[in-house]
DNA sequence: CGATCACGC
DNA sequence: GCGTGATCG
């Protein structure tokens, strides 16, 4: 491993994630315990500190087990990401602006459709204004959630679509606004001299380890309706090259299969069936060939919900049905995935009573919300504790692939560079020539980043922009 | 600047 | 569960 610099911000977020803003201050407050506010500390005075902090770092690093991710896996992608960063990303920029006019005139079209409906006109994009035409003008019974008045959420607009037929034409508004404002109009402004954009990847935002992307952040780009698939073919590979998107596929219920070895995860992962038909078989009680679409529409997303630490409020709101079918169902799937079932409390009881959980490469997080009297906050913090081991053992695992990746195509002087991270997907631009030779090493890297008691498996696309490359 | 909303994994 | 950002007031 290459000799690298001592990195104080990599080291004081790997000591603690849960540190939001570890300023300067902060960390000579912390780590050495001398009281400076931020103006007191000069450059002069934290050169002077410098090298008493990398040692008192490292040290403290070394004492929790934490060096190796810090090193190895933290410091050892810097240069990764500076690599990607500015490589950036070729958007076709007359395409998003053809887009833009089409979509601008159909804005507009609705627009007038709503003050239509509405016999008004007003700001569609104010939900207060919004909430006085639809609940008081129109008197469209609500009975839904309020906060500081009357939601009018995708969840609330879509039931109201059922009894009139302003609440939809609001929600076409929305998407395609949404969609103008921070995208089709936006990226374009964000484009280099050649016509890429390059985004900034932080490393210390997320305190579960995964990436964070601002300026353009790369990583919310639609893709789930028409319109965001028409977003995504503007992301497009230089002259003579193609796109290779890789992406893992189910690595979080892999990871809660490895941790658990529960017997019906890890056959379903080692056999290579469908998990969310497998849930459906086990939380319905039926064969597989049974199984219809819409139960298995449920499997898939209960199957989500242990990943986030399923409570039965937000799946009773997934799936519109009553808290007591959500909580059958989650009583069904902790019946049949028995192991799940136990892995989820240890993971509760280990982050309260060993004060932080552990993720495959090491990272640790504490709990604090544990500690807490208010069951709310408990709660939020137990779902907290029952997500982290996966999305952080996740976001470990892209991180080795990364670094070994990068290393790999540089050692084998191919061109072919990664461009893209999205939490588990890989988007490389690659000269054709390449191809093939690219695509066994990506497979190769992603695949055996770590070894788990299941097969951690790749799907991987080529094609001529990133939505054609899935 | 907090609240609301919506985009991704 | 984890993020970023546009918009309003």
């Amino acid at each position: 491993m290459a000799n690298r610099p001592f990195d104080l911000e990599l080291a004081a977020f790997t000591l603690d994630p849960n540190d939001r803003e570890p300023s300067m201050s902060r960390i000579v407050a912390k780590y050495l315990d001398i009281e400076l506010s931020e103006e007191e500390l000069t450059p002069a005075l934290l050169a002077t500190l410098a090298g008493k902090l990398e040692e008192v770092l490292t040290k403290e690093l070394k004492d929790k087990g934490l060096w190796t991710v810090y090193h190895d896996t933290e410091l050892a992608l810097v240069p990764v990401l500076a690599r990607i960063e500015s490589a950036g990303v070729q958007l076709d920029v007359a395409y998003l602006k053809t887009l833009s006019t089409k979509l601008h005139a159909e804005l507009l079209t609705l627009e007038e459709e709503i003050y239509g409906l509405s016999g008004e006109r007003f700001n569609i994009q104010s939900p207060k204004q919004l909430q006085t035409i639809l609940f008081e003008k129109l008197g469209l019974t609500t009975g839904k959630k309020t906060k500081t008045g009357h939601s009018t959420n995708v969840q609330v607009l879509t039931e109201l679509a059922n009894h009139h037929p302003l609440p939809g034409k609001i929600l076409e508004y929305r998407h395609l606004a949404k969609l103008l404002s921070t995208y089709i109009d936006t990226l374009p402004k964000q484009v280099d001299s050649k016509g890429r954009v390059h985004t900034t990847y932080n490393q210390t935002i997320a305190s579960t380890g995964r990436l964070s992307s601002t300026d353009p952040n790369l990583q919310n780009i639609p893709i789930r309706t028409d319109i965001g698939r028409k977003i995504r073919q503007a992301f497009i590979p230089m002259e003579g090259c193609v796109f290779l998107a890789a992406d893992y596929s189910q690595i979080e219920l892999r990871l809660l299969a490895h941790f658990s070895k529960d017997p019906n995860l890890l056959e379903a992962f080692r056999t290579n069936e469908d998990i969310h038909t497998r849930t459906a078989t086990l939380i319905f009680d039926k064969a597989a060939d049974l199984v219809t679409p819409d139960e298995r529409r449920i499997a898939k997303t209960v199957n989500f919900g242990v990943v986030y630490g399923m409570g039965p409020f937000k799946l009773a709101t997934d799936l519109h049905i009553s808290m007591k079918e959500a909580k059958s169902f989650i009583d069904a799937y902790f019946a049949r995935y028995a192991e799940v079932s136990a892995l989820m409390q240890s993971f509760e009881t280990t982050a309260r009573d060993e004060g932080y959980l552990t993720t495959i490469l090491g990272r640790k997080k504490t709990f604090p919300g544990l500690s807490s009297k208010n069951r709310v906050v408990y709660e939020a913090t137990k779902r907290e504790a029952m997500n982290y081991p996966l999305q952080s053992s996740a976001a470990d695992i892209i991180k080795r692939a990364m670094i070994t990746l990068d290393e790999a195509l540089r050692e084998g002087r191919y061109t072919s560079r990664i461009v893209l991270q999205v939490h588990d997907e890989l988007v490389l631009e690659v000269p054709r020539a390449e191809t093939e030779a690219v695509t066994h090493l990506v497979v190769e890297h992603m695949q055996n980043a770590v070894q788990l008691e299941v097969p951690l498996t790749v799907s991987v696309g080529i094609g001529d922009s990133w939505m054609a490359a899935h």
